[in-house]
RNA sequence: GGGCGCGUAGAACAGCCUGGAGUGUUCGCCGGCCUGUCAAGCCGGAGGUCGCGGGUUCAAAUCCCGUCGUGCCCGCCA
């Protein structure tokens, strides 16, 4: 019935007969004139008709669902819209279906219009025909098609591994799912295809990838969801270079998809031990200045006792320049407040006059050459703030990071500063002293000497992809022999009885000619959420769910049958129980 | 687990600090007028458990406590 889209029409098309179908999007009657724009997929498109000859037209409201049928023609000269793609002609209608009525709207459908998101949630199927919800669903399938594109080219093979596998503790927690067949036993959904993704190399696969649905059950935030989906690659007889040149291209061409904009194709690197100096994260935000600078050296005999005793404990001092802004004393207590939260004890501040002083609080605490020192370090200029933390370097550079961010991060991702993080920390060090992973277990080591005499120094093979200070994903050379899998194991403190069980069958695996292998995982709601400058997840997610892992929609997670219950073996604490009844009421 | 903000008509808000009749604005909805608009315009109308519970008070949308929901953040997230 349908003979065109709204925006398949130009002045080409004048004279023709068409239909068209779509939603309401407005009404404009004028008595002996009436205008209505009809919103399909592609666009907007202007009927006119004669109230007189269409009782139908005083039915429309906003969201019905109609088909038109009539005859395109050119706007009289002087009622162009050249705001609207088919600004240049409307349709004289002849005749006017209604396909479905709407009920009045609980909210409109307009970009200009800001709703509760929780109201957007209850209604999404609504909030997605808004244009900006419908561009970023249309965006997130075109850089999935060029994700395709680029890795079909290159010869991979996209596989899919299962989503109900086995629990692994370590990590983030797991979703499970409890076994009907197997009463008390439990599946979990995959945190990542991790250790499927290496098998396939050891069936020889050789290049995979699968764009796969990941879960773990961990607190939100704007940019974690319970389920997330991520491009997840991996191929054989790959070094550093070659993960990297595969990732650069895969993100070159979304970028080109989404942005229309040519990358440079290989991105800028960085260590991370670099990146924690200069930005104070693993995750820097390359597209602004403001970066840490080391004062230590200033303050070696200070009269400033926090300095002193920053530097005794072997700690440092370090600061950075946040230009010139407004800096009331509700401000600096606000950003002193945040640098607590953050895990400073506390912040020192100081404002540039006009004659190049520094006004501070603890001014008089410091000399004229530390007060110089300062000034001259960070390249102070008038009504600059410069902020200084004195700590553990581990604390300096976080707090400083994380301000730096908070100060200075560009509103909109116009800029797109791609960057790797590259020579990560084998180890991380736990507070009580014990090692852990600082990628995962799988991550092969820069020296397997290094990492057995100095696990606490020792790098690994791991790369992280930044994009404007948001972690896009991560990736590494793995362990392809057994042995380093098991002393990898043991420096973590899982014992051979345990890694055996956990893990047996994996390290069974690695025995059969394991090739070399490497990958990477990158979140792509992450990825299109910077590239169509939303600065939360859920804008590129259909159907997301809230902060406490509800779906206003559907009303998930719901309660169940007793009976389901008792056929998975499983009863509820009386905790729980207590919950249900409430619920009921 | 914790910190902060928000919750008032179908939607978005103001009112709250400094208690005094559910008061107001914009959009939507209903009715009417209107021949070139494009978030059309004009006139009229309907629409409220001020999230919920408790407390203070002569009196609570407003103050206090609790609770639920929601957002941001800390912890957490290999």
């Amino acid at each position: 019935m349908r003979t065109h889209h709204a925006t398949d029409l130009d002045r080409t098309n004048i004279g023709q007969s068409v239909t068209v179908a779509g939603w309401i999007q407005r009404r404009r009657d004028h008595g002996g004139i009436a205008f209505v724009d009809v919103r399909d997929a592609s666009g907007i498109i202007q009927i006119v008709a004669d109230p007189d000859d269409h009782e139908e037209l005083a039915e429309l409201r906003m969201e019905f669902c109609v088909s038109v049928s009539g005859t395109v023609r050119a706007r009289p000269a002087g009622t162009e819209n050249p705001g609207l793609e088919t600004g240049q002609i409307e349709i004289s209608a002849e005749t006017i279906v209604i396909l479905s009525p709407a009920a009045t709207l609980p909210f409109m459908i307009d970009d200009r219009v800001e709703v509760d998101e929780k109201v957007r949630l209850q209604h999404r199927y609504l909030d997605l025909r808004r244009p900006r919800m419908a561009a970023n669903l249309k965006a997130r399938s075109r850089a999935t098609s060029a994700i395709r594109r680029t890795l079909d080219e290159a010869g991979f093979l996209e596989v899919e591994t299962p989503t109900l596998v086995n629990s692994t503790p370590e990590g983030a927690r797991d979703m499970l799912v409890p076994s009907r067949l197997r009463k008390g036993e439990f599946y979990a959904l995959p945190q990542s295809p991790q250790l499927f993704k290496q098998l396939l190399m050891v069936a020889g696969v050789e290049r995979y990838f699968q764009i796969a649905r990941c879960y773990r059950d961990e607190d939100f935030r704007s940019d974690r969801q319970l389920e997330f989906t991520q491009l997840d690659l991996e191929g054989s007889f790959w070094g550093r270079d070659d993960v990297l040149d595969i990732i650069e291209r895969v993100l070159v061409a979304v970028v080109k998809e989404l942005r229309g904009v040519d990358l440079a194709e290989s991105f800028p690197r960085i260590t991370w031990q670099e990146a924690m100096d200069r930005y104070g994260s693993d995750k820097p935000d390359t597209r602004f200045g403001m970066e840490i600078e080391d004062l230590s050296d200033l303050f070696g005999d200070s009269e400033f006792a926090v300095f002193n005793k920053a530097l005794a404990s072997d700690g440092t001092i370090r600061g950075i320049n946040v230009g010139v802004r407004e800096w009331s004393r509700a401000r600096a207590d606000a950003v002193t407040e945040r640098a607590k939260e953050l895990g400073a004890k506390g912040l020192v501040w100081l404002v540039v006059e006009d004659d190049g002083t520094l006004r501070s609080p603890v001014a008089k605490f410091l000399g004229e050459s530390e007060l110089q020192g300062i000034s001259d370090r960070l390249s102070a200029g008038p009504g600059d703030v410069l902020l200084l933390a004195a700590d553990t370097w581990k604390t300096v550079v976080t707090v400083l990071g994380a301000l730096r961010v908070e100060l200075g991060r560009p509103a909109q991702h116009e800029e797109l500063a791609f960057v790797w993080v590259v020579d990560f920390p084998m180890f991380e060090e736990e507070e009580d002293g014990s090692l852990t992973f600082s990628h995962h277990p799988f991550t092969s080591p820069h020296s397997v000497e290094d990492m057995r005499e100095r696990p606490r120094q020792a790098l690994s093979n791991a790369y992280d992809a930044v994009l404007n200070g948001i972690e896009l994903g991560s990736g590494s050379i793995r362990i392809h022999d057994p042995e380093t899998q098991r002393q990898v194991f043991d420096i973590l403190g899982i014992d051979p009885v345990t890694a055996e069980k956990r893990f047996g069958w994996f390290l069974e695996a690695l025995r059969y000619g394991t090739p070399p292998h490497g990958g990477f995982a990158f979140g792509i709601d992450r990825l299109v959420m910077a590239l169509q400058n939303e600065s939360s997840i859920r804008e590129v997610i259909p159907f997301p769910k809230t902060q406490t892992g509800l779906d206003p929609m559907t009303a998930a997670p719901t309660w169940v049958d007793d009976g389901q219950l008792a056929e998975l073996g499983i009863e509820l604490s009386s905790d729980a129980r207590e919950r249900q009844a409430e619920s009921d009421l």
